[in-house]
DNA sequence: ATAAACTTTCATTTTTTATTGAAACTTCAA
DNA sequence: TTGAAGTTTCAATAAAAAATGAAAGTTTAT
């Protein structure tokens, strides 16, 4: 496999993935061209590259700084802009894990405490259900909170915790 | 807010979560609604409580079941299936971290390692690619040997590694 | 062996999500 | 201030994903 055909596949699978895990396939795709690219990329690159169309290239650039994983550039004397991903790991895993926690986790976790914190405690049903909701937003507040914590290691949080499991308890 | 409303409002959030994350609304609802269910449920409960079709009903609890986070349930006397959910949070989690790694991030690893294996350094682009793409191999196998320690612990995996991650380096 | 009770499958339809492309907008240089 | 070079927006369209429902398939009791 040469080159082209590597790089290809890499956007391409990069791409899958993302859009397995809820983030649009051509966004994801955007993010693995920029990763691997070694400099930055204009829009026309993008939309060459990628075979999409411009007003395509711009809406997931702007989602994708809106994550604060990829960067607008500017280089002296050009009129275009250029654009940049983010290419430190840890760094853009903090990133993602926040953008998913304050846009999905934290409206849940509202949610299941209102549910939780019905009162409804007729029936055997009802008490089962206040019990299981209350858990899950036991779970998931906890699950919530090592992703913040995450966020505060930055360096090598991934390397540190592997460690920490490798360890018997 | 009374006990029904409630637990529609839950089964819809629960979807909402779920379809955030690549999985596939109905799934997510179904095992929502027998999360909470007190009692197994058969599957004419699950079309009646989310107004769905049978096929609908009868693909995703296979879904479900394939997972290994919903299970069949045969009652003495009755000729119907019934289904009730994995309860157990921590069992779920490690249910789902485990089929998740299979199907997708083992797959995604072995296109970078493909990816990242080529001979290709003539050029700093081409160096540069290389380089990256070794670089996130190693994150992500990192990342997901993290997993697979998590299911081997078990019980209040969770838990232990908030108290681990509380403690100072 | 039959048929009622129930489940699964899958071609078709519907819904949802993503993409296009052209008009509107912005910025800069002359 | 004009217009060329570039970017953004969004209504319309296309593509992808999910849902339907009826026919085919199973299972069990008689």
């Amino acid at each position: 496999m040469e080159y082209q055909e590597a790089k290809t596949k890499f956007v391409q699978t990069w791409g899958a993935l993302g859009s397995q895990w809820g983030i649009n396939k051509t966004m994801a795709q955007i993010h693995a061209f920029l990763m691997v690219s070694y400099e930055p990329a204009s829009m026309e690159d993008i939309m060459d590259e990628l075979q999409i169309s411009r007003g395509n290239a711009s809406m997931n650039l702007r989602a994708l700084m809106d994550w604060g994983i990829v960067y607008k550039e500017y280089k002296t004397g050009e009129r275009r802009e250029f654009f940049t991903a983010e290419k430190d790991l840890d760094e853009l895993a903090v990133k993602i894990a926040r953008e998913r926690s304050k846009r999905e986790i934290k409206p849940a976790l509202k949610v299941l405490k209102e549910v939780s914190s019905i009162n409804a405690n007729a029936t055997a049903a009802e008490r089962h259900f206040v019990d299981q909701t209350t858990k899950l937003y036991d779970f998931v507040l906890q699950a919530d909170n090592v992703l913040d914590k995450i966020t505060e290691y930055k360096d090598n949080w991934l390397a540190q915790l592997l460690v920490k499991f490798m360890k018997k308890p």
